[in-house]
DNA sequence: ACAAAAGTGTTCGTTATACACCCATGT
DNA sequence: ACATGGGTGTATAACGAACACTTTTGT
């Protein structure tokens, strides 16, 4: 054997309210305690286990450590230094995963599990500052072009909570005008016949996705890069 | 340990003359000496090195076999099904790589190593069918966002030549003006003043790529993915 | 002069964006 | 009735595809 040892980690999104009840695009990490890093946070994640495909893992690691599903889990990349984690050799499959908001409601918390909001969360332990900036950084990227925001919703959902996804993550105001008809164009969506009732004003539509239709282009690789 | 085996492997691309003189995209493979799929064609790879990162070992593993010392450098994917090998699990951490024509010429190939038009090669050993279709996928997409056609060339070419990257790897013709167009409002070449001359037409301006300019948006990985 | 490729200009259709405006519901 | 967000219409700009046209070389 190499003397390399493989890990599986995962970088968790989901919207949470904050003390304001402000919805948040948050991750949750885990205290680490043992050494190196010891106290310091870190991303869920453990040795690869030789029975199970890599996402199996990180689906499993991230049950374990949350209580959740993910709706969406994707790979991230492999991170491999050699210096990276003052142990000795470690190789990292990274994925991350989107999970819902009601499912998120449920997650576990703890004195060694807590949530922080993603772009505000504390110095993490080996370079895993690095790889939540990346997965930032893709999901960000990846909603412009890729049908992933319903992952954050339940199965049913008015095109103002779907705009207000794409608005808490990418940081900035849509309109909604506009956002309605690219939504519309790219036929992801697909009304249920239903209206949202209890609101102070007109009644929205409900939507749902449209799960015959691929959620992204993945190429060759297609449902394997994705669960 | 684990008991899960890491290796590494690199799809490596080259625009390469066939037969007829045409240049065709090609891509290196290695014949399987031992089980399992002995004879069958497979990528260069092999077992990580515990010293190494990744990157340095995809570059190492392309220059044994091929002689070759790529261009463009960039992680694909970690393949890691359970049942992707016979002998046992193994996770590959794969690469995909560019050299230059010129480079490519000089390739050292022989019973073991020969190179394939990369839409028509043999049926490969274990899952790499699956991860040279995926990588002609990155290579393809790629191509359209990111500047990263110039590792096929020299230091110096002109916009036709660039142009004609283009059309073998999409294998699609590209308009001539929209084309220099597109190239020149990206500000990825600079013309360095010089003409080529010798042509039996009127010569073509000599561009280099701007180098001060990061070849591809990779987020905050930056040259980490790429080298 | 002519062929061939380099290089420029212009038109047209699609798409993103900004914003004015009407619609339907609860209070 | 009116406030509020749902939903539609429309003008403008940006961009890419298509293609006519001019320029410059070798033969």
């Amino acid at each position: 054997m190499s003397g390399i040892e493989l890990a599986v980690s995962t970088v968790i999104f989901a919207l949470r309210p904050d003390a304001e009840g402000r919805l948040v695009l948050s991750l949750p990490l885990v205290r680490r305690i043992r050494e190196p890093f010891e106290g310091r946070w870190a991303l869920p994640g453990g040795a690869a286990d030789a029975g199970e495909s890599l996402a199996d893992t990180a689906a499993r690691k991230l049950a374990e450590t949350t209580g959740l599903a993910p709706s969406y889990l994707e790979q991230l990349y492999a991170f491999g230094e050699p210096d990276r984690s003052p142990t000795g050799r470690v190789v990292s499959v990274v994925y991350w995963a989107l999970v819902h908001g009601d499912e998120a409601d449920r997650a576990l918390e703890g004195e060694n599990v807590a949530w922080f909001p993603a772009d505000a969360h504390p110095a993490l332990a080996f370079d895993h500052d690095l790889i939540v900036g990346y997965a930032l950084w893709r999901l960000r990227t990846k909603l412009g072009y890729a049908r992933i925001a319903h992952a954050f919703l339940g199965p049913t959902f008015t095109l103002a909570e779907l705009r207000q996804v794409h608005e808490l993550v990418l940081q900035k105001p849509l309109d909604p005008a506009n956002f309605r008809r690219q939504i519309e164009a790219s036929g992801a969506v697909v009304p249920t016949g239903e209206r949202q009732t209890g609101g102070r004003h007109r009644p929205p539509k409900l939507y749902r996705y449209d799960t015959t239709i691929e959620p992204v282009d993945t190429g060759p690789l297609g449902a394997a890069g994705i669960r």
